[in-house]
RNA sequence: GGAGGGGUUCCCGAGUGGUCAAAGGGAGCAGACUGUAAAUCUGCCGGCGAAGCCUACGGAGGUUCAAAUCCUCCCCCCUCCA
């Protein structure tokens, strides 16, 4: 239904949320029209949930703020399968124990994102129905709806054959698809979305929903989003950006987005914040370094909605500290919460590490240390890095790998701060 | 079940008895340049170390002074046939 001028249809297409509709007219007029339920399905295949499925996340916020009820479904009984789609090697199969460990992880974690309040969303675990399946019932009711020459057609399934599929992968379609009926018989669920590797998997789902319910469901894919050099979202050093606070840290995620390439900022600002777009429309007055104070507010806004405007002012205080980012005008992103004035430097964000005056007292080898609070992985890698001129210790540049670092290098605060490359800190807090 | 092909360091991919920690590319890291961007150039890119040592080429054995490379058995994948 339409709330503040615009529907659910527009919102989402404007901040770039739409890759392909399967009836793009009607699905336009429904979201106009009524209020309905959409749903989108998370893997448990891990504890939590990582930069990749806040694209549906954020879709289904706007779904909710718009008036519409999304179900979030965890894919506890389909994780007992894995989906082929989109993927070129059958992925490691999880123990019933590991995948309910999971889902409940990310349940806990999806209630950040979304009001699951009386009637407002609605968190299902597909493992609920599916578990009770009977093989025979399943593939006379269900599989018999099927082609399995359709099947082999789907651009999902193709490049799975050249590499070879298994038949537990080749009935992933059949799952996913009961769980749209399912939801859309018990919860008058009508809309599925998800990636756009999705689509086979969506279609299926729509047409055996037609089959045995006649009724008429639709579907919406999101791109998948690579960045502009074409690299996988959320990888960096330190590997996957997760969104649990434990894994990675609201400093390293806000320095993930901060680092976004200059080409991607606005596409970001509109997926991954909430700012209004005509303020994420201004970026393109922006040019060169004034680029940065763009990154900075998708960085704070992105923060702020996974880990909230505490964590994300820490965050912020910290790059302001580390890289000495500028503040930014308040006719600028007026919507963001973002500090404007009154900067502090706060480094209470940046990793830290407690040593005691003992432990340092007698000096450590530079390399060492760097090993130690795990700037480096290996001792090798520590005396690659250093003895490359990328090992820096209160902002000097090391000279030497196994320089010894001992308490002349405490600060008037007590603290040791080092250095690896230009993006690295960590301070070392000596009691 | 039969025949053939294949499993190499993060990924792709060379290597078919010593010169192999293993070509080349990609990714990654560091330096220079910059705007915590991109592009470019340079260096690094198994671990521990002073030399040197240890671990690695699907798994387990064996042959040999010496094996990723040869032999045996096993596991997994692909293609064709049944």
């Amino acid at each position: 239904m339409i709330m503040s001028g615009k529907s659910a249809y527009d919102v989402l297409h404007e901040r770039g949320f739409i890759e392909q509709v399967t009836d793009e007219k009607s699905i336009r007029d429904l979201l106009e029209r009524e209020n309905i339920t959409c749903y989108i399905g998370f893997d448990p295949t891990a504890a939590s949930l990582h930069i990749g499925s806040l694209v549906p996340i954020m879709s289904l916020m706007h779904m909710q703020s718009c008036g519409h009820k999304p179900i979030a479904l965890v894919g506890g009984g389909t994780a007992l399968i894995g989906d082929p789609s989109g993927k070129t090697e059958m992925r490691r199969i999880l123990t019933r124990d590991e995948i309910d460990k999971n889902a409940e992880g990310i349940k806990r974690q999806l209630s950040q994102y979304l009001d699951f309040g009386e009637g407002r969303a609605l968190m299902v675990n597909n493992a609920d129905w599916l578990a009770k399946l009977n093989y025979l019932e399943f593939l006379r009711d269900v599989g018999c709806c099927f082609s399995v020459n359709r099947m082999l057609t789907a651009e999902s399934c193709k490049m799975r054959l050249e590499k070879g599929l298994n038949f537990i992968e080749f009935n992933y379609m059949l799952l996913q698809s009961y769980d749209f009926y399912y939801l859309c018989k018990n919860y008058g669920c009508i809309l599925q979305m998800g990636g756009n590797d999705q689509w086979g998997n969506i279609v299926a789902g729509i047409d055996l929903t037609r089959r045995l319910e006649e009724k008429k469901t639709y579907g919406v894919t999101f791109p998948l989003l690579t960045t502009s050099q074409g690299h996988k979202m959320g990888k960096t050093e330190k590997g996957t950006v997760w969104l649990d606070a434990g894994l990675t840290t609201p400093y390293d995620y806000f320095q993930y987005w901060i680092n976004t390439e200059d080409s991607d900022v606005k596409r970001f600002l509109a997926l991954f914040t909430l700012l209004p777009m005509e303020e994420v429309g201004e970026v393109k007055k922006l040019t060169d370094s004034g680029l940065n104070l763009a990154k900075a507010v998708l960085a704070f806004e992105a923060t702020r909605i996974t880990h909230g405007q505490e964590a994300a002012v820490a965050a912020w205080g910290a790059a302001v500290d580390t890289f000495g980012l500028k503040p930014l005008s308040p006719d600028l992103f007026p919507s963001s919460s973002i500090p404007r004035t009154g900067i502090s430097r706060d480094i209470s964000a940046i990793p830290a590490v407690a040593k005691t005056r003992e432990e340092i007292a007698a000096g450590i080898p530079a390399f060492e240390l760097f090993y130690d609070v795990d700037l480096c992985a290996t001792k090798s890698e520590a005396r690659r890095v250093i003895s490359q001129g990328g090992g820096y210790v209160n902002g000097e540049q090391l000279q030497a790998f196994d320089e010894k670092i001992s308490i002349n290098h405490l600060n008037e605060n007590g603290e040791i701060h080092l250095r690896k490359g230009k993006k690295r800190h960590i301070v070392i807090r000596v009691s």
